[in-house]
DNA sequence: CCTCATTCTTGAAACGATTCATTATTACGA
DNA sequence: TCGTAATAATGAATCGTTTCAAGAATGAGG
């Protein structure tokens, strides 16, 4: 059965269509006697307000797209709660997508969500895709980078200096002693992982004698890092790395499920081992792994709070925020 | 600027609005002249369908709601991706809402996905709502539980065998020898920690001398976990359980935290750990952990298709699928 | 009982797409 | 050239709200 609409609850109660809009959304403009009774037909009908039609006439949705890299990773769930929670004390609500790193899936979701007219898109895009995001502004749906800052302050971003968090995660690793380094680096499109390869390679440049490997993992996930780890174990001894830095902490875990699952190489003793991200389950691994944190609540937070500055003030121009991140030590690096 | 409408693009084009439509979803329909004419009004005006308006048209929407406990574990968040999947096959989207264990954000959750005219609503309920989920099926918007058996056969639903999985989990602690059995509870409210629970009730009742405790966790966080974990580390040696099976892999993971990080209780020497879940992260846990895994995968596929069934054939009754969980044995219990 | 001010209520217009009965155009054979 | 059939294009009606100018009802004061 087709659901009651405004008009049924005002056949009704008697009433017009308007003044049941009115008990709606201005119940103070409607006489006592008048708002009980239509309140006892929208209570007898099961009435519930077309929000659909709503937007239609209003213009604008209550919504705000967020499209991330992989939900499956803590890091990014930990971020979409904290969004999710910001929109909600503002009444709205947030539509996950998640492109898994493709590109195609993406444009998929930017097309999806400016159909859908959301307020505004958070984005972790997969590769800067400017043009398309221009013109989702152009249009009038504002974007703010998540994880990933505006190359051309074109949008406002909410970032993490990754540059510095690479360069921490190595300046630990060489303070311990470690100098053959090595970066174990996921594909060389993500910014993410170039720019904590570019840290990572200033800090090595300090260190005279250091050296610095880049080892390559197909994916930013657990079990990309255990291909890693499987290959270095059949690596002779000389010639293996005695720091090693994984562009994120899934990747860290890969390895180190790896190299203890085969016993052959001791953690911190043959190698040193730092993540990034420090996700909740980086404290509880194998050997507790020493990482970089993010503030991934405080990040979501101030994507969204970004969102609606620039839907309250239009015309302000996009405002970048950048974290720092910070070192957390563990066993892995021998605390 | 106002975005282009439907309108504005048939002006440009010079015809007329039905034109437009046509162009858009009848394409065969219309001359190729004309066609190529509207096409390039609609390129020209960055036209970007509102489907708000279609849907509002069309009586409903291409969004699906989910409604999960708590998108931060990993099982939720796998689930979630499955289903998303699934949904983007048929050109549906899912629209994610985090209950947080917390009925009353279910409940807004549920209005606001009423209002929104969702397709249909995949729930893992807080405490079973029946009297509100029924309310929306019987509007017409599709319901299926998920991670939660209907008590009555109420709503088509998908879940996993919880009593088995306890069973299995207990049954495997016993089998290793272990006597002094504790279940590591979350809130009792949530049947997911019951039915382990007697499933765990039923396994010890079998074996004569065994005995079960429960202890009781604030949460089913990996913080909880680890207060457990604290306060079982005080006890005296005589009084401590030989075999732990917390109710999920997060409190697991946060007592295996606090057991090792103290060096006083060795796993699974001194205590059997079984987790209930296997994430992910259950494999590179400090001690690999034994685990009863759940097929994330394949509930959020089945329950996309469960709603899909019912939107299909909108008379057949509600249909209920029980998968069967499978232990995963690893360091934590000696393998 | 009338007037005027105040408080309520009304109902048509608008939002932007789709649908479909109607009308216009084209093509073709006689 | 005309008639007919097939093919294209038209535009009003519709979906369910909100808005708002205008009208109706009420109440107070004289």
């Amino acid at each position: 059965m087709r659901p009651a609409s405004i008009k049924d609850v005002a056949n009704h109660a008697g009433v017009a269509v308007g003044t049941v809009s009115n008990v709606l959304n201005y119940p103070e403009r409607v006489a006592s006697k008048t708002l009980d009774r239509v309140q006892a037909s929208i209570a007898e009908l099961g009435f519930v307000r077309n929000d659909v039609a709503r937007q239609l006439r209003a213009g604008h949705s209550r919504t705000i797209g967020l499209i991330v890299l992989d939900i499956g990773n803590p890091f990014f769930s930990s971020l979409a709660r904290a969004a999710e929670d910001t929109a909600a004390e503002g009444g709205n609500a947030v539509v996950l997508g998640n492109s898994g790193h493709d590109a195609q899936r993406e444009l998929h979701y930017i097309d999806l969500f400016e159909e859908q007219r959301v307020q505004g898109v958070l984005i972790s895009p997969v590769a800067e895709n400017s043009k398309r995001l221009a013109a989702l502004t152009a249009r009038g749906t504002k974007v703010v980078l998540v994880d990933s800052p505006s190359s051309e302050d074109e949008f406002s971003s909410v970032s993490v200096d990754d540059v510095s968090g690479g360069y921490m995660a190595t300046k630990h690793l060489l303070d311990i002693g470690r100098r053959r380094i090595a970066f174990v680096a996921g594909p060389q499109q993500f910014h993410q992982v170039t720019d904590r390869l570019s840290g990572a390679m200033r800090a090595v440049a300090e260190v005279p004698g250091a050296t610095l490997e880049v080892l390559q993992a197909a994916d930013l996930t657990v079990l990309a890092g255990r291909g890693v780890g499987d290959s270095l174990v059949e690596r002779e001894r000389s010639l293996l790395p005695d720091g090693l830095f994984c562009a994120n902490d899934l990747l860290a875990l890969g390895v180190m499920q790896s190299l203890t699952m085969l016993h052959t190489l001791r953690i911190p003793q043959d190698v040193a081992l730092v993540g990034y991200d420090d996700i909740d389950f980086a404290a509880s691994a194998v050997v507790p792994l020493t990482s970089v944190r993010q503030p991934t609540t405080l990040i979501g937070r101030t994507a969204i709070e970004l969102l609606t500055e620039q839907l309250e003030s239009p015309d302000a121009g996009p405002r970048s925020v950048v974290f720092k991140p910070e070192l957390v030590v563990r066993a892995s690096t021998g605390s």
